[in-house]
DNA sequence: CGTGTAATTGAACTATTTCAAATCGAGTGG
DNA sequence: CCACTCGATTTGAAATAGTTCAATTACACG
């Protein structure tokens, strides 16, 4: 369980990396909490404290490859974010599924999908293997039964994906994209200021996922931000103004009548 | 285990509801393989031989309450299509996943999606208890694997089908739909014909399910056609005319490339 | 204090939507 | 068997949201 790479120059997982510095085995100070919170599995410090388990260290851009690593049956990103990215011949680019820190990457299937799990950032992964996990002992079937839990919840992700993607204007995806940060991001910074949302991406992964050019998004952003529904404060963060309206706009309640609103008054 | 409704009014299954109509325990003949063709899993047969399962009948656009039935854990759609689908408040509407038949539907976090399950179509489905499960004996333990890569194998859909949201054209988008029936449909009369595929929905559902009207998905349609990369013989098939031009029109190579030199051609 | 990348803004262009109207097809009743 | 009806599908023309491309600004880093 050697480091390769080490430090972030990402501020808002200081804390976790800090942590997870120490070593994965005792990690069940802090970012054991946050895993377990994500996770809802109470028994993720034991399985973290198993012996033997692999430490990948990824920098930004890195491929996940599974065919070095064809033993590991599942990982757990402890820090950074994984993205699925897809590339059409064409050249245009698509992430069509995030696993933030807390999240279980399955690797079962994973092969079956023409996608590439790209490290958005700094990331730090621990892999799982079947012999480590039936060192268990009888905790190993609570361990299978969360791994068939996280992929439900998964597929829930994925799904309410689709839906954003599939009929939203580019503000609607947007809007949907801040709750989506604030229900997702285990980071309990924002628990510090009151209505504010880290937006764990980049302006051009955020894009990605969301099916929109760059341009675009910048321009659902300042329409936002005109319509005094958000606003920016520290870098990568976005404080609500206006939750109930932004969350109509996010369910899809005919984005412009608000907005239209909402500039006309101001 | 007793049939609510029976019959169906579409071509394509007729085979397989005359299976079915005989009741599920004793579908082992030509469902069950179908069945099995799908899910990969090879006790199939006696899960749906297991004495008091539920066997559920739903019309056209019946949302499947799972509250009505809160022991299930899943339901095995043995014919018709269920699709997962969400109305934004506005009343536009997506589906954003479909389930066809020998495919798992998972209750586990069900009601963690806040969207419905409609049949698409008359449909039967098997539900599935945890009691039930137990009177397998040693062979729960595959079905509950079964059950976690039939998860996996729907988070990879989910995934793939946000490629196709996200970025992808009009036209594109429903050449990729074809294949990804080519693929998935397991009713084996497309063997007859070579190369003909059936379509599965309706166009209205078909445009839900890929983020378009009706009218743009007609017109792709139209283009398709004109361009000489399908034709359309039986109602609700297409026949592919080009499938490596077709194919690389789904894997995104600018397309209109490719329609233009078609068009130009004819 | 330059340098390079990311983010933003502007203006022209294009694909998709919207709305309205026409056509098609299955089922119904005479 | 044919006319009729209702819903689904198709076609057309105008409107619009998003893209594209080019240029500018902002920001982190050496």
């Amino acid at each position: 369980m050697s480091k390769v790479a080490a430090s972030s120059n990402r501020p808002i997982y200081e804390a976790r990396v800090a942590a997870a510095t120490g070593g994965v085995a005792c990690a069940d100070s802090d970012t054991g909490s946050d895993l377990e919170a994500n996770g809802h599995f109470s028994h993720l410090k034991d399985l973290l404290a198993l012996p033997g388990l692999v430490c990948l260290s990824l920098e930004t851009d890195a491929v996940l490859q599974h065919d070095e690593h064809p033993d590991a049956l599942f990982g757990i990103v402890s820090d950074g974010i994984v993205g699925i990215q897809h590339v059409l011949t064409d050249g245009r680019r698509s992430i069509s599924h995030l696993f933030l820190p807390g999240d279980i990457i399955d690797f079962r299937y994973f092969n079956k999908v023409a996608s590439n799990a790209v490290c958005l950032f700094p990331c730090e992964l621990v892999l799982v293997d079947a012999d480590s996990l039936s060192k268990l002992g009888e905790d190993e079937q609570e361990v299978r039964s969360m791994l068939g839990h996280s992929l439900m919840k998964h597929w829930g992700f994925a799904t309410r994906h689709c839906t954003d993607l599939a009929r939203k204007s580019a503000v609607e995806k947007l809007a949907s994209y801040i709750f989506e940060c604030q229900n997702r991001n285990p980071v309990r910074l924002e628990n510090v200021n009151k209505g504010s949302v880290h937006l764990a991406l980049r302006r051009i992964d955020i894009s990605d996922y969301l099916g929109l050019r760059p341009e675009t998004l910048c321009r659902a952003f300042a329409k936002l931000k005109q319509s005094k529904l958000i606003a920016f404060n520290d870098i990568g963060y976005v404080h609500i103004l206006n939750e109930d309206v932004l969350r109509n706009i996010a369910d899809g309640c005919s984005v412009d009548k608000h907005l239209n609103e909402q500039r006309a008054a101001s």
